[in-house]
DNA sequence: ACAGTGTGGTAG
DNA sequence: ATCGCTACCACACTGT
């Protein structure tokens, strides 16, 4: 559970950043405590297992990661450090209560089975074994727990001391994780089951997981190879899958930074992102896209825009001669680039290597090597062949000089294809007279100097249109140049379909396959010719249809003019995608990564200053049939893509407010941990910054005149699509709300609040989150300081009163989740009579409901789906479809009631009531809110808010939020508590 | 008819 | 070892 989090292992400030805000008031209040030596009662914090801090979500990015080699003993070794405990012995604490629970419920087992007339004989076989559970397993930790308790055994959640675990239970270490347990007995979960099953304790060694190394798990895919033939790419060689790869145990030094390091590592995406050749490619061509863009807007404002008014339009395609090759052997002078064979990739030229071929000299192409080959096969193609390293910065260097000579020429406009391609139109620098004699001068010119330059060769396709000028280009290629300005059709005939822009294998496929069945060879533009449109249009539908009938004859329309349509070149989407080293134990992991993720998708956000009011996750899931370890290192390997999108309540560009809706995303897919292969965020619906804040419904104010409510709309009619989208209901504070009650509220609703006020710019009432000063000042130096810049990160502050909160359990479920459900969007329901704003010229209708499908699973806890095995995930995750579609009625109908407008409060609440206490007596124990687990005073709590609020705004839906939200954790009770 | 969702394809 | 990204378009399908 805690691989990665684990207090014994990872500095202070590591763990620390990784404790919800509460978590780490609490930390540091049991500290105090202990030292003060008043109260043992410190100890009780936290005593639930399944609470684990590291669980939560991490929010190190922003922490600074140089101080790694900090450890405990650093702390306990400050000169008051023993007195206080160390988090450690905070753990150790907590163990030893874990322990007593352990008692307990061994003791109320006893009696259960006294009562029910069964043999109370306490089974043996366990005694003597203290285990510990590492990762996901099957079956889960708490199953694992249960069974070891109930045979005698002893069971910790922490390894907080070398030794203290006689048995470790996984099914999956990391390199890392094998060499720190290598003096543990490490097992597999089957040890426990059939230790039980025989009724005898079973020999470690035959379940032993480190003895099993990375040699027989290759056997075992290998296994899984023969017998799945198709798994497969046919192009590979299968006998290099195997014994003859080299060891992974090479890899087992992480630490260095160097090395490699999957996706469980904090500093994964950064690596990762330095060094993907294709995410320089993205984000390249999207700060280029923005630069001109604004460069444009720039011009315009200046000198207004006047169209090229030319009918025979001059297009210039720009294209670096296999670029990453040719400057990566600017710094290799020793290589005869015109006559060896040359190729990017990373890692050198090892025979077996599955790194990838960034790009290749046209010696290479001769062998037949192409770009995104593998280098094995390169290899075996061109045995000579030279791989040189990556040079991003070198890329950078030449494409900048590239744009600065084309910006220099002044053409009609500029349009960047990417790092090392550009199309221009040149329409107005040629006259009526010599055209082809003037076109071919400009681009002599033009390749000489960007030679003189970058020392690197460009071909320059020419004519008067893209799709013309890029098949040009082709032609022109390598270093050289093409004008085509005569004989299109004939020009057109014999080359390959694939080369039209805009088709790649899957058309080419579709073309062989449905309309050339009988064609041997390669299909040629002229063959698409003597089709039909109509045909086409059948065939791959209208657009794409007529695409590929209007480039067949040498008809294009695309505007190379960011001018003429800035919008159309504006990005209307942000997204990361991560298909490589994938690699995941438990969601827990996951979930942090999905926060580091959205970490990255929100400064880009910020960067825009935009919001997104819409979110898709997108995973890879590893193909039934496939190989655990694909050929490929690290990579993805076959998988099925799976994709969930959902909207945004209110637009944000907060980073757990996305990675929760991503966490919850992942959850609606759902997806076993260990079959993730690739991962993917996507944000879609920008908004700009500021305006999202107008944009909200502004409920009125108790003290403000009640036409501000439709204020935000007007004023942003001039966006009606967003606008309609925004049509949601979400909580709205009260300026004058009552602190006491603000104090109740889960943390996660206040943090919404908070963030509120401060977008409101409401004085702050009495919000609870700060930290007892007396608590604090009893803490050494040293801690307090290196708090206190984590405590004004998280904007918590030192103050006079100290926190009374207790974390429970299933406390967190409402934190987590509840505050999650609060905010999501809820769109009112289609009224008959539409409002005159609905008539707005705009098309675009209401956003629909919510789909509940996609929110269902915010309501159950990550933490307890995580332990579940996935079979029992997922049979929770359908009787939730089925209780959310039988209490959906209720809802609707009380939803519906809550409109009419003399509809009074009370009348909700005793619904509720009515609602709540039904067959909720017996769990609801196990829900505890704030300190109390009694529902009529949770009722009240929310009562009390929703009273104050009663006069104004639609607050009636927010309270059935809670009304339902509540039902729903009876339901987690009946499920996660057998 | 129209809009939203999920999936797939493409380029460099 | 190895870094299989990402913006955008189009389509099939569903629901209203």
């Amino acid at each position: 559970m805690s691989q990665d989090g684990g207090p014994s292992e990872s500095s202070f400030r590591d763990y620390m950043s990784t404790l919800e805000d509460d978590e780490l008031i609490e930390l540091i209040t049991s500290w105090s405590q202990k030292r003060k030596a008043s109260s043992p009662k410190a100890a009780d914090i936290n005593t639930n297992d399944a609470d684990q801090p590291s669980h939560s979500s991490s929010l190190s990015f922003q922490l600074a990661q140089e101080d790694n080699e900090e450890s405990v003993d650093d702390l306990g070794g400050d000169d008051k450090g023993p007195i206080f405990g160390d988090y450690a012995s905070y753990f150790a604490t907590k163990a030893q209560n874990q322990q007593i629970e352990d008692e307990k419920f061994l003791e109320w087992n006893k009696k259960r089975q006294q009562v029910q007339g069964q043999d109370t004989k306490v089974s043996s076989i366990f005694t003597g074994c203290v285990v510990h559970v590492n990762g996901y397993t099957r079956p889960s930790i708490a199953t694992i727990h249960k069974l070891i308790i109930l045979n005698g055994g002893k069971f910790i959640h922490h390894l907080s001391s070398k030794g203290a675990a006689t048995h470790i239970i996984a099914e999956r270490l990391t390199p890392r994780k094998q060499a720190e347990f290598k003096n543990y007995k490490v097992v597999r979960p089957q040890w426990v089951l059939d230790s039980i099953e025989r009724g005898s304790l079973q020999r470690w060694s035959d379940y032993s997981l480190i003895e099993v190394d990375y040699g027989q798990q290759r056997l075992q895919f290998r296994n899984e190879d023969q017998t799945n033939p198709h798994a497969k790419q046919d192009d590979e060689d299968e006998s290099e899958i195997g014994p003859s790869t080299e060891p992974m145990s090479e890899i087992v030094d992480t630490t260095d930074g160097t090395t490699t390091i999957d996706s469980k590592h904090p500093d994964f995406l950064k690596q990762f992102f330095a060094k993907s050749r294709l995410h320089h490619l993205s984000t390249w061509k999207a700060d280029l896209r923005l630069e001109f863009l604004n460069m444009v807007i720039e011009q315009s404002k200046s000198q207004g825009h006047m169209p090229t008014g030319a009918s025979h339009r001059i297009i210039v395609h720009v294209d670096f001669d296999c670029f990453f090759a040719t400057v990566s052997a600017l710094k290799r002078p020793d290589i005869d680039f015109q006559n060896q064979p040359v190729c990017v990739s990373h890692g050198g030229t090892k025979p077996g290597s599955t790194a990838d071929i960034a790009s290749c000299n046209y010696v290479c192409r001769k062998y037949g090597v192409k770009n995104g080959m593998w280098v094995r096969q390169a290899k075996k193609l061109c045995p000579d062949l030279i791989c040189l390293d990556y040079d991003f910065l070198g890329y950078e260097t030449a494409s900048k000089k590239l744009y600065e000579i084309l910006l220099g020429l002044k053409p009609d406009c500029i349009l960047p294809v990417s790092i090392d391609e550009a199309l221009l139109e040149i329409s107005s620098l040629i006259d009526d007279e010599n055209t082809v004699e003037q076109v071919q001068g400009f681009c002599e010119s033009l390749r000489r100097e960007i030679y003189e330059q970058t020392r690197c060769t460009v071909s320059v396709g020419v004519s008067h249109n893209v799709l013309l000028a890029k098949l040009s280009l082709r032609k022109a290629k390598p270093n050289g140049y093409f004008y085509l300005h005569e004989n299109f059709e004939e020009f057109l005939h014999n080359i390959p379909v694939s080369s039209l822009p805009g088709v790649g294998g899957a058309i080419v496929n579709k073309l062989i396959s449905q309309v050339f069945p009988h064609s041997s060879s390669e299909i040629t533009i002229g063959e698409i010719q003597g089709l039909e449109r109509a045909n086409l249009e059948k065939v791959f539908g209208v657009k794409t249809g007529t695409k590929l009938f209007e480039y067949a004859h040498g008809i294009d329309h695309t505007s190379i003019d960011i001018n003429s349509n800035p919008e159309a070149f504006t990005r209307k989407s942000i997204s990361i995608d991560i298909n490589w080293g994938i690699r995941f134990d438990s969601i827990a992991q996951i979930d942090e990564f999905l926060f580091r993720v959205s970490e990255e998708i929100c400064n880009k956000l910020q960067l825009m200053k935009m919001c997104t009011s819409q979110v898709t996750l997108k995973i890879l899931k590893r193909s039934k049939g496939a190989p655990i370890e694909p050929p490929k290192f690290l990579g993805c390997g076959q998988c099925d893509s799976f994709s969930k999108s959902s909207r945004l309540g209110i637009p944000s560009d907060d980073y757990r407010t996305i990675g929760m809706e991503a966490r919850i995303l992942f959850r609606n897919i759902g997806c076993d941990p260990l079959e993730l292969r690739g991962v993917s965020i996507q944000v879609t619906k920008l908004i700009e910054k500021g305006k999202e804040v107008q944009m909200r419904l502004p409920f009125a104010r108790l003290d403000a005149p009640k036409t501000a409510r439709l204020e935000g709309k007007e004023q942003h009619s001039d966006t009606p699509m967003e606008d309609k989208s925004m049509e949601t209901t979400q909580l709205e504070i009260p300026s004058e709300l009552d602190s006491s009650v603000l104090r109740e509220l889960p943390s996660s609703i206040e943090k919404r609040i908070d963030a509120q006020r401060q977008r409101d710019k409401a004085p702050i009432v009495d919000l609870p989150r700060d930290i007892d000063a007396q608590v604090f000042e009893q803490l050494p130096p040293s801690i307090q300081e290196e708090l206190r810049s984590e405590l004004r990160r998280r904007n918590i502050t030192i103050g006079e009163r100290t926190p009374k909160r207790k974390r429970v359990y299933y406390q967190q479920v409402f934190t987590r989740t509840g505050a999650s459900e609060v905010i999501r969007i809820i769109s009112p329901r289609k009224s008959p009579s539409k409002s005159p704003l609905k008539k707005s010229p705009t098309k675009k209708s209401p956003v629909k409901d919510v789909k509940r499908r996609e929110t269902k699973v915010a309501k159950v806890d990550e933490d307890v789906l995580n332990e579940l095995p996935p079979s029992l995930r997922k049979e929770i995750l359908e009787e939730w479809d089925e209780y959310e579609r039988t209490n959906m009625t209720e809802f609707d109908r009380l939803r519906e009631r809550g409109k009419l407008p003399e509809t009074k409060f009370h009348n909700s609440a005793n619904s509720i009531e009515s609602l709540v206490m039904d067959d909720f007596e017996c769990k609801i124990n196990l829900i505890m809110f704030q300190k109390t687990s009694q529902p009529s005073k949770i009722i009240k709590l929310v009562d009390r808010w929703m009273k104050k609020t009663v006069e104004k705004g639609p607050h009636h839906r927010d309270l059935e939020l809670f009304q339902t939200y509540l039902s729903k954790l009876n339901i987690i009770a009946i499920h996660c508590m057998p």
